[in-house]
DNA sequence: TAGATTGTTAATCGATTAACAATC
DNA sequence: TAGATTGTTAATCGATTAACAATC
């Protein structure tokens, strides 16, 4: 089949989707309707379909969607079907707070390695894996067939190492520094900026609470 | 000045022209067009124009406009020009990075408290404060006119505890947890879903690596 | 079959871009 | 004054919603 471009605000919508229809399985529940979906998620009920429908037809007239069979579509869509070698770069606060928070190998993430220069850092091990100074990295990429790299370093450093990790053939970063990475078309950034959500939210809390 | 209704999306966009301006003025630059800045920053001027005239006019013909005085001005709109009370539930991984990592006092968040419930947490400091046991909250909240409250839970906790922190006068959540929090109108709620965010990541990716 | 609900087309709404008159 | 660049209106584009025929 084809591929019809999808928009990132279609994209942005299926981790959600997925999320409640992830619960809605854990629950039991069997089948759901546009109509239902629609008043549990706060979205149109047209919305959900128009989504849905850009990937294919999942449901059936006059029955709705099978939880079961949607959630695993939308699994294979977000591409979780697949297995993905992951490294963080930066073991500070941060970079250790994602590697023990996040359920990674759940979704098909297998957490590779984890780098800093840092010697204070030196031998320190952060979910079973030790840490390794950042020479060692590029070696370690190409070694590793490693796709995905987490970006959790300062943001005067963040530039020049997303540079390396795509020369040695890094396809997504993650990036939680704060500074926008111009690397290539082919390779997919992911930008979590804190600090601009954080901004978001001060406006919005200051906008609310001013005629008040 | 009566107030319009400023779209989400223009209001995401602020951070990003706080955090570019904040660089230039930095670095030591003056003035700047709407042409300059839409390629520094890979969006159009004509984007930028409409952006910045939603709050006033910030800018002057034939010259364009002044780096310190706009950065000042956007400052002022995301209300970092007050000071907000914020506090952090939830003292795990997550919690304790964000408590670190962010530099909060630098755009006038005062870090107040940070909560726990698990007791080998008790006693432990975090960025100058002791973790509290969260039977302290709900006092803690009113007597320290706390705004923000910062939430890394669990989602088995989160919607609860939201709940507890909307009844006690916490105007903004900086929700962390996996889950949609279903408080009042007028409490703001700034989701960081980290998990959709690689869900997103990992479309992307297997989008534009599926025809090579 | 009758009722329900999808898939899809058409209508609306809002956001982005282009154009240009105003003006520094 | 002439050149530059904003502020703002108008045109375009894309995303959301509504409507309904198809069909289970």
């Amino acid at each position: 089949m084809e591929e019809k471009e999808i928009s990132q605000a279609v994209i942005g919508r299926l981790p959600r989707y997925f999320r409640y229809l992830g619960e809605l399985r854990d629950k039991g529940v069997e089948r759901i309707s546009s109509q239902e979906l629609s008043k549990l998620m706060k979205v149109t009920a047209s919305q959900i379909r128009q989504d849905f429908n850009n990937f294919g037809g999942f449901g059936q007239q006059g029955y709705g969607y099978n939880v079961n069979y949607l959630y695993d579509e939308i699994g294979k869509i977000l591409g979780l079907d697949k297995a993905h070698h992951l490294i963080i770069i930066g073991s500070g606060n941060l970079g250790q707070a994602i590697a023990n928070y996040m359920n990674f190998e759940r979704r098909g993430f297998i957490f590779k390695g984890i780098f800093d220069n840092n010697p204070a850092l030196k031998g320190k091990v952060v979910r079973g894996l030790e840490i390794q100074p950042m020479e060692n990295m590029e070696a370690f990429i190409k070694d590793n067939d490693v796709d995905i790299a987490v970006l959790t370093i300062p943001k005067t450093a963040a530039v020049s190492v997303a540079e390396v990790l795509v020369k040695n053939g890094i396809k997504a970063i993650w990036n939680f520094a704060h500074c926008d990475l111009n690397v290539g078309d082919d390779v997919v950034v992911e930008n979590v900026h804190l600090t601009d959500s954080l901004l978001k939210l001060s406006y919005n809390f200051n906008c609310k609470n001013k005629n008040s």
